[in-house]
DNA sequence: AAGAAATTTTAACGTACGTTAAAATAAATA
DNA sequence: TATTTATTTTAACGTACGTTAAAATTTCTT
């Protein structure tokens, strides 16, 4: 049984947590690349280094695991982002969001999961076979936006911060979890230092000016 | 036997072609719905009435029938696309603009299926499995660039003018391709008026005040 | 009307899926 | 050490997949 978890004995847990482990950190690569209803356990099972059925002795379903996966994921990015606005307070807005681009890329390019795993599952086909916690999916920005309304003191009205914030966080995850895409027409290599750039100067180019406006509360474009 | 189309008889064609055409409409729904390896030739066979192994007789295979369908839907887009700037090319560029955007939504609204083919393979999980006729994706929004650079004689450089059209086209196939994720944030009906609504006056007015500082060729921001 | 050709149906193939059950092994307890 | 418990393996279930082959049916040609 792996149920009564309660104190005592450290050593007893060691081995369910090393396979449960396992699964998940395997369950987290697979999910990243292949939508809900095309990855298997099978799959997972193999990256694992275990046999498939052992995946149903620690989680109750596929639905179940990937719940977790996508809990886990969705909370390490929003740690990620509690620091990055932490760090950038200080800042003068537009070094700030420049700063603020650069560590929301090296974070996806070291952990691409969550933005992989949001592109992957955000079409819906149907209500009947929607993807087990959609809503974690569509939470998985929108926590930020308390963050960044604290950090930046913005005073423009709520409805154009959320524009935004959505504008740039589709954006975003579009180049950075779907870049073989967009590299492919630009015809750069998606993991180089050159697409990197181009996302870098795209988004920075775009939303700089916009958001020096929404700090100062300014209603419209002054060109 | 389906081959000899040569001329001739035309009412001994009709009994195929309706099959035929039945088959890629379906197809056309189906793929649109669900992802290339999760959408299924039984989905489609069942979709348009008929049995599936029928569906074999008229494409060699599911990857052929889905670039048949691909295709179909890239013209139906680029042919609209011509209409829609040849429709703004005597307008100023700011009601221009929103007339396109009008068109745009509009077409989505009608035929949803380029751009939700689009998003809902986008997203490669390995180049091995990758779904048929990706290029065929990329190329999608990219044969209207020089329907643009005609129609609006943007002085810009060509890099910028890119950007742009990665931006508008990214966020507009999201924004009308994944209705649901978006509509369901904002706590709307993503068919409803209200939503159709937030998508325009967004990106107008993201990309109105950008769009007028590419066609005469100003590089930097004026705020 | 008879025969040939095109179209549709039925049946089946090998493979993969999520899940369950039971057997086999490893670990903990007494 | 004996035995109870936890973990892992093996085998199997029912279902769905793309594709092929062969029958059955419809349509066209003569």
């Amino acid at each position: 049984m792996k149920t009564d978890n309660s104190g005592a004995q450290e050593t007893s847990r060691t081995k369910e947590n090393e396979t449960k482990g396992k699964i998940l950190i395997a369950a987290k690569k697979i999910f990243s690349e292949y939508p809900y209803h095309t990855a298997s356990i099978r799959m997972i099972g193999h990256a694992a280094g275990i046999n498939h059925p052992l995946v149903a002795y620690y989680f109750s379903s596929k639905a179940t695991l990937f719940e977790e996966v996508l809990a886990d994921v969705c909370e390490e990015y929003y740690k990620a982002s509690i620091n990055w606005f932490d760090e950038i307070s200080q800042m003068k807005a537009s070094s700030g969001f420049r700063l603020y681009i650069e560590r929301i890329m090296e974070f996806t390019q070291k952990h691409p999961e969550a933005v992989r795993i949001l592109l992957l599952n955000m079409v819906q086909s149907k209500e009947s076979d929607a993807i087990p916690c959609y809503q974690m999916l569509q939470k998985l920005y929108e926590r930020v936006i308390p963050l960044f309304l604290k950090t930046t003191s913005a005073k423009a009205e709520y409805h154009k911060i959320e524009m935004f914030h959505h504008n740039f966080n589709t954006l975003i995850a579009n180049y950075l979890g779907a870049g073989a895409y967009y590299a492919g027409i630009l015809g750069v290599d998606p993991h180089g230092p050159e697409y990197q750039r181009w996302v870098r100067e795209n988004l920075v180019s775009l939303f700089q000016p916009l958001l020096k406006r929404l700090i100062l509360g300014v209603n419209h474009d002054p060109g």
